[in-house]
DNA sequence: AAATAAACTAACCAAATGGTTAGTTATTGT
DNA sequence: ACAATAACTAACCATTTGGTTAGTTTATTT
């Protein structure tokens, strides 16, 4: 008996796979349903008897793609951890995540961009409030002197931009760096093992 | 008598300038003729008429778009400078230049994302070695101890991710931090005045 | 094994969208 | 002043694209 999450038909997740790699690579409007339809190997009307419209076939691919990312940032970062061990830990598992799920970055942030009222921004209602605590953190270590002397909010947009932002620029920094796709994975496995001490050690006071 | 680039009748410019907004807004796919005609308020017949195609014009917004931003980092970069001046400089008339075009990385990204060989990368084909110099300064500096111990790759990865991402994750770090846009830009304000004396210190060894 | 429902397909449809055309108004050169 | 060209408009067209429908095959239930 499987669960509930696998108990779907074989073609139904084919669908679903096969949208989400098309929508996280040529956005909402940049997709056609035909394409969708080729890369799953099914029918065009499938994709409607599963789904109903590209609409709402969209809708949950964009969701998926804002759960898988976003909840685990103020997860890992409430985790009950004096601040460097957290940084640490931190930048160990956001990576790890990232490096599984390379496109959503770009995908959310640019589909935000275009509709920033997406399901009353959806997801990002609540982050403001759970992200505090950290930032708390932060703010106390910085009184207490051990932080570097930066406001908490920049330390924590340094701490984001420096894992993501790799990612996002891909196309950018493999012509800047003169790296083809396979050089530049290695580049992005070098980034993730010197990561976690790095930002501990630009953020933490020496 | 007008020079060549302002001596277009203002159609044309109004055209440019509405198309600019929303192909850099909603990507190549998202953006409608008929939408960017309104915003210019001319007759859709006039965008073919001045530009032909929709293709054509896109092309035309995305190659100023790329002019805008990828040029001007190994022009900045390549000024005869000692690296820790440099670095200063860089970031500041980097950040002026962001802050002058704030919708084109993640436009660029996201359409050099769906089409990586979009004119066999333009602009990006010889990027590689025009940044060499700077790397090699870098290289350079770190034997001598002057920097901290990274590869000058990552260093050069950083100091981009921490000038650009904060533009690219606009609407999620809104939320985080709880901001509205008169706040948020008020951070990126507080950021571009840090920017450079933080990059040198990451850079630099103390 | 018959009946029922679920999964699937091919053909078709309507709306949206980029693009054209034929003609009108305004501008420019002589 | 007038011909010629450029700027512009409204109506229309062809294709693309998301979506539907009617019917067929496969699986399930009793």
């Amino acid at each position: 008996m499987e669960d509930k999450t696998t108990d779907q038909s074989s073609t139904e997740l084919k669908i679903f796979e096969a949208a989400r790699e098309i929508f996280q690579a040529k956005g909402l409007e940049g997709a056609r349903m035909q394409e969708i339809a080729d890369k799953a190997e099914i029918n065009k009307s499938m994709l409607h008897y599963y789904y109903r419209s590209k609409a709402k076939l969209f809708e949950k691919v964009y969701q998926l793609s804002v759960i898988k990312m976003i909840p685990k940032i103020t997860e890992l970062l409430n985790e009950d951890l004096p601040l460097e061990q957290k940084l640490r830990s931190f930048a160990d598992k956001y990576m790890q995540i990232i490096k599984a799920n390379p496109d959503i970055p770009l995908f959310v942030l640019h589909e935000m961009n275009k509709d920033p009222n997406r399901l009353q921004n959806f997801m990002l209602g609540h982050i403001g409030e759970k992200v505090q605590p950290f930032l708390q953190q932060i703010k106390e270590e910085r009184k207490k002197g051990n932080t570097v002397d930066l406001p908490a909010e920049q330390i924590m947009v340094n701490i984001m931009s420096l894992m993501i932002f790799p990612f996002i620029g891909r196309p950018v920094f493999k012509a800047i760096l003169d790296k083809d796709e396979e050089n530049y994975n290695a580049f992005i496995e070098e980034r993730h093992r010197m990561l976690p001490d790095y930002i501990v050690s630009i953020v933490m006071k020496k």
